[in-house]
DNA sequence: AGATGCCTGAAA
DNA sequence: TTTCAGGCATCT
């Protein structure tokens, strides 16, 4: 699924295309993906307007005044604007918001991984587990480099699992976690615990930059993700290690290979990333 | 800490 | 036919 600056850019779109409207019905046909089910969000909503768009790590918050949907697109999700009820429904769509003004909010997933919750605003971290045990969001104010050394001095489990950890950090996924490990050029399977000083600061600022990278340039489109404009991003001509086995290493030449790092796959290069004691 | 389930489609 | 896929919750 997108991860941080994928959800980033579906909620600048969203916010562009759905503050103001308000909701007449609301319609799935997997109700599994409306945690609490379908009822609850038909007779909460109804009649609510959209007032605007957060987003905490990797979770859209849908604000509805004192109701939040708390989203979650996980791999596949996506939202899209349909101009009326009539045009033409595309194929995965899952769940749909229909507004008074005849417009509709569609949310399309082909896993069907995706999940919404409907909670209190200002009490998403109570509803939600994920939101209460987020790390930091990846940006020079809040991702202190002294938490994160100790948050890292504390695992032995491999770097990259580590980063891939919502708690110790928001919103790093597959992609961006190879691609700041290259960047700060430490092996993906090194224990957490075992990198120096150097190192740790070097991950933690590229987290911060290549994730900030990549929101300005409205996100990676690698295997299907569109912005709820239907625009794809440009960060995947930029990517170094991600999808790009066998290719050669843009600093070094030496082929970048594709291992298994906690059951993820996991794109580096042996020789720019070695394994150090 | 590490594996498994959730789902479906594309590619090997 | 099997494996793999941008993620997370929920088990061992």
């Amino acid at each position: 699924m997108p991860e941080l600056p994928e959800v980033e850019n579906v909620r600048l779109g969203l916010t562009k295309l759905i503050v103001g409207k308000t909701v007449a019905q609301v319609g799935t046909d997997w109700e599994k993906i409306l945690v609490g089910g379908l009822a609850l969000f038909q007779t909460a909503l109804a009649g609510a307007t959209v007032t605007g768009i957060d987003r905490r790590g990797k979770y859209l918050l849908i604000r509805f005044g004192a109701l939040t949907i708390v989203s979650h697109l996980r791999m596949e999700g996506k939202y899209q604007l349909a101009p009326t009820v009539d045009t033409p429904k595309p194929r995965f769509l899952h769940v749909w918001f229909t507004f008074t003004d005849g417009s509709q909010l569609r949310y399309l997933d082909m896993r069907k991984f995706g999940r919404m919750q409907l909670v209190t605003t200002g009490e998403e971290t109570k509803a939600v587990a994920g939101l209460a045990k987020m790390g930091p969001e990846p940006t020079a104010a809040t991702f202190d480099l002294k938490a994160f050394k100790a948050a890292l001095a504390k695992r032995k489990a491999p770097i990259k699992s580590v980063i891939l950890d919502q708690t110790v950090v928001a919103g790093v996924g597959n992609i961006y976690a190879d691609e700041t490990l290259w960047l700060a050029r430490i092996n993906p399977e090194q224990p957490a615990n075992t990198l120096s000083a150097r190192a740790v600061k070097a991950l933690h600022d590229a987290i911060i930059a290549e994730l900030q990278k990549a929101i300005t340039l409205g996100g990676t489109s690698v295997h299907s993700f569109v912005d709820a404009d239907g625009h794809r991003g440009a960060m995947q001509d930029q990517l170094h290690v991600y999808d790009r086995e066998g290719t050669p290493c843009d600093r070094c030449g030496t082929t970048i290979v594709k291992i298994k790092v906690g059951q993820r796959g996991t794109h580096y290069c042996p020789h720019c990333q070695p394994k150090r004691g």
